[in-house]
DNA sequence: GTCACCTTTGAAAGATATTTTCGCGGCGGT
DNA sequence: ACCGCCGCGAAAATATCTTTCAAAGGTGAC
């Protein structure tokens, strides 16, 4: 009966897996030959060490599997399995903490491995800074707004033009009258309909984008509640706005318009007026969206 | 933050050992309930685990050693013993620094600065969970394929049609010949003109959606290359799937349906896919994008 | 409701890996 | 030169992991 370990899960008892070349190092003295010569190997690539098994590492070092044993028990381990398991983790470890080196711009020749680190490193960034900014109380007034809305319209052209979908298609799905419009001339033509107590929601990075300004103006005018989602607080679309919503902006490169990431930091913003109306709106918006996902099922093959 | 790995050195192509809650919920569907079992006891205590064999872990669980191994297996790991090793990685990461996080989930009653924190949070899992598991062969291959095709037609309804356009519209702003169907119909009748040399992309998170499998199946009968990104990787798509491209899937819950998080992992599979072949065609790409970035100038006001 | 079929599961056999045992051979002291 | 001790590895013994196989449980067809 071997492998006597400690019941506790997480205990952090046993030795800190670190300073592992430190122990090489105190310890080699009273070590013979064979097994400093073990114990320089393991602690020289403990990452290639982990994937080795007793005879792997024994043939390795030129020695047998006993010594090799040997070596683990004067580094403190029960056995050479305990030692590997300790290696694993030094080697993660050290994997991990040299991570950030990717503050570098995508470029043409990056290996396709390093464009998925990157890309996902700067939406991270870009979602984090979005919340930072985002002004919560602002945020609140939309939803307000939003939740006792009798109708909903939601501006947005080009890559804006999805982010205005997706809110559509989820304001739906909680029960909520909500049109997009991408198209300039119906998006005013729609807009003149709207009235007090109605909603005007325009979504455009530049805030300068004419096509949803105009719809956003004349439901204004019109007394509609208007919302403006922008990465230009100080655009003309914030002048017909009654909250304004700021989306971050990550700098861009040849190769990543900015396109990429403001529609990341609209989503977010989108997300979040979501949530944030399913739950004022909370009995009537929970059984609608089990409904909607009930109505979908059949849908799916086996 | 969360690991982003490296060029990894000499560990040999075995799976980062990153993410791997991540796996677990994305491949917890396929799993049978005891398997089940065993991956959500080791997502949650990776450490308290790492220190079990088979047997123990067997016992822990209430199932047998040739259920763990199974579960092993389908976590992407040769056998138990390197599922251990991984965990062992695991655990010594999170040891070694880590900030808590908000685990909690969206509730009714959150202020709405804690939702928009916890959004935020859940999307930047999401995308580091994605970047994680995101097999770059099948990417690289996915990119090899679109750059050279001669037209390209991507499948997708609901939340992923938006998806399916986003990528439509960026393929479009470097030249490539590109559609996105979300009408069933439209897209079985437009994958009948596919052939050898074209690319179809279908995008279903659940991997089951009949509307996208059908086309893509005619596509791939027609002989067009095929790309399947889902969430799903054992899902009906994939039989019709040249490429497979994971997208990964955070917890839903009752106010944050899981359509929020597939769609941030699928954009940034789409970035990547995009990224990737404006690379590739870069002579060609980069004069496009500027191209198309002067055509919208004037429709912006001052 | 019943049957046939497929899936899931655990017990036990089989294969590997790890640990222990045991004795050989080198080395320093007498 | 002889004796005894220490380091070392080959191989046996044990633990651990993997595979096989048959029974239990569930599902759909009739």
């Amino acid at each position: 009966m071997k492998e006597i370990f400690g019941s506790a899960s997480g205990s952090p008892g046993s030795t800190p897996p670190a300073a592992l070349a430190a122990k090489v190092r105190t310890l080699a003295p009273s070590m013979t030959r064979s097994m400093q010569r073990v114990a320089e190997t393991v602690a020289a690539d403990p990452a290639g060490c982990a994937a080795l098994t007793v005879t792997g590492l024994a043939e390795l070092t030129g020695t047998s599997e006993a010594t090799v044993v040997r070596t683990a028990r004067v580094l403190g381990y029960p056995g050479y399995r305990d030692l590997r398991l300790a290696l694993a983790g030094l080697a993660a470890q050290q994997q991990s903490g040299r991570a950030p080196a990717l503050t570098t711009d995508i470029a043409v020749d990056d290996p396709i491995a390093d464009v998925v680190a990157k890309l996902a490193y700067d939406e991270q960034q870009t979602l984090a800074d979005t919340a930072a900014g985002l002004d919560t109380v602002q945020l609140g007034a939309a939803v307000t707004a939003l939740a006792g809305a009798r109708r909903v319209d939601v501006y947005g052209v080009g890559a804006s033009g999805l982010v205005a979908q997706d809110l559509t298609q989820k304001l739906l799905r909680i029960g909520l009258i909500a049109h997009a419009h991408s198209d300039p001339h119906l998006a005013v033509t729609n807009a003149v309909q709207l009235k007090a107590g109605d909603v005007a929601i325009a979504i455009t990075h530049s805030g300068s984008t004419g096509d949803v300004i105009e719809p956003l103006r004349v439901a204004f005018e019109h007394g509609a509640t208007t919302v403006a989602i922008t990465g230009r607080p100080d655009g003309a679309v914030t002048q017909y706005a009654d909250h304004i919503l700021t989306t971050s902006t990550a700098r861009e490169s040849e190769l990543r318009p900015a396109a990429m990431s403001s529609r990341t930091s609209q989503l977010l913003v989108v997300d979040c007026l979501f949530i944030g109306v399913a739950q004022r709106t909370y009995e009537q918006a929970a059984p609608a969206l089990s409904a909607s996902y009930e109505a979908l099922a059949h849908r799916h093959r086996r």
